[in-house]
DNA sequence: GATGAATGAGTCTTCATTCAT
DNA sequence: CATGAATGAAGACTCATTCAT
């Protein structure tokens, strides 16, 4: 619907997508109704639907965006030549700009218990999950860290960094500057300690 | 409510229990209604509420079961004395056990999202941390792990386990004894690589 | 939803059912709102879910139960072996019938106007068309009336039927016990006279 | 409003119109909005309140119109001596016109189910009817027909065009040449036949 | 203990209409 | 004249919860 919007219709929906994200980090899916995001713009119901189609497709939306974002800051530092290092850099700006906005992750994980929207979120993932292996593919090659399946390195890397994400980000002042360094140690050290099919007390 | 139940009262209750985790983790809280789960169960509406008091204290109750099962998975083959193997056995039987139980992880998940049952489930995972950190305090004083902040350190096995089970078990087909190794590996190895403030590229 | 129900149910069911074909009767599909049924009934939203999987299913019903019942009154009288006097029988008890009934040519005309609702209304015609038209067939085997298409003819003579019932019935007052008269001698003086092609003035 | 258009005023507004009655016909009043009206024409919403006071104000023009043009294609061809054959003509060029515009009996019929419309609607037909008793009056006086009401029998054949019509012209396929014939010969046969308390059977 | 029925507040969505630009 | 944006009342439908039987 919609297409081509004015500069003010434009801002209308930026603002309704930023509100709606805050809303729904803070009190989920179903338990945010469109009454709620309305009411917080200040402006009438008719106005949610005139910008979207329907509260599914904005959230749809809304998820992409975060994924697009996190995916920007990912991408916009790793210019290094050395995988390991671009990986390093990758997780230290995913974990800061997952600090700035932090709602994000309540997104994806609102996104993740919905039939609806695993889709999307896995499709997301998956491009990242890409991105990631193909460093991991490089150090592999140059002998940088053992053998191993990247794409699976690669989920277990994200799936890290996302868990510490969450439980450092999760808790009112748990976080400051040395957990990013965890972070990535911890993934470096946990790539570097992989062999498949190895025991850790031998 | 419902003090002083039968035997056939409280096979009832674990059947409405039961089926409940079943819903939830199949569709989610909100997708789940107690018209669904009695419907399951072949009931009445009115049976549901002589056993509970609302759908809000059942899922309660599931999570609840579902965390005491999990601990009670984890702590009962730990009696090794090194605190590593116990980590690790740790591991092993925490994995084995989700893998069981996949619906679990998506309860923690629904949990997770929504203001009503984050304490709790943040109380269980407290008592799982604490746990854990046992060990891991055991381990740094017996000089096989560097010094680091025991909590933190559980927090991020914790999560890293989650992670793990999520992305795994998550997929149709990704699972193979072999995760179990990598996990095992890369939390040890993630732990022995760990120094706060460290930085992994040097 | 909601099989085998009690026998107080059954009688809400009808009730409503009741209910709603004088709504439609009166104002309209879209113009009655389930709201102003419930209120009709004196009962809350939530009963006419009970009942009813939708409005729409409701207004089908609504229109095969008019449609049933119709025939019911058609067919009950028509056991003579004249098949032009079965022909007159069904004409005036449809037209006894409809007086009785009014509200069903409303209905009739409601299902004929909305996309969802004429497929059905049309399977309905088609069963009261091939009935009639059964009659006509002997009675021109019979040589009593023309050769022609029987369907064609059947179609004619019910909507005949069915536009002076409209006619007649719709505007208050205009009714008498001659309509019925003269309905069936213009429906037979119809069939009488009508030969394909042929010219009325010649 | 909108007095004294400008000439590519006029021809919005008829553009309008037409738009309008197309849609009307094609999907039904309710379920025709005031957007697609203008979406299908190209134009803003504001357009359509410039020439229109409201929805309700522009069916009622829409079915005027298609009244008007109704009885302008039947008036046009009826200037024969013998009644009874200007009869004839009036319903040859009533079903010509009609084929050619059969979004006009949809237009009428959604007329008759909506207590707003049905007003407009009985007085265009009321006209039609006068002009169609004229005829049979003198028909009756000239002794051609049977005595009787000429209202009434002009209802009846009023009736039984709208009826044939709706019947052949609502199926696809079903019309041909032979329908008018069919028409007339059904319509003269049944007014010949006409007595008033008459029984068939005798 | 159990059931079917009932309640009603709350949700998403539509749409005729108005208005600033 | 025209447009895109905004309004808000109204409508269909859901669902946790209660209750008479």
């Amino acid at each position: 619907m919609g297409r081509a919007l004015t500069k003010r219709g434009e801002e209308r929906r930026h603002q309704l997508l930023d509100t709606a994200t805050a809303a729904f980090a803070e009190h989920g899916y179903h338990t945010t109704s469109v009454a709620d995001i309305v009411d917080r713009v200040g402006v009438g119901k008719g106005v949610f639907y005139w910008y979207f189609e329907s509260k599914e497709a904005l959230f749809l939306e809304v998820l992409a965006r975060a994924q697009d974002d996190l995916r920007g800051a990912q991408g916009a530092a790793t210019d290094d030549p050395d995988p390991l290092r671009r990986l390093e850099l990758g997780i230290r700006s995913s974990l800061t700009w997952l600090e700035a906005n932090r709602g994000v992750l309540v997104i994806f994980q609102l996104a993740a218990t919905d039939d609806r929207f695993v889709g999307a979120l896995r499709a997301g993932e998956a491009a990242m999950a890409d991105e990631l292996a193909g460093h991991l593919k490089e150090a592999i090659v140059a002998g940088r860290i053992p053998d191993g399946d990247p794409q699976v390195l690669a989920y277990a890397v994200l799936g890290a960094i996302d868990a510490l994400a969450r439980t450092f980000l999760g808790r009112e002042g748990a976080w400051d500057e040395g957990v990013a360094d965890t972070a990535v140690a911890f993934c470096l050290g946990g790539l570097l300690a992989t062999r498949r099919g190895g025991s850790a007390s031998s």
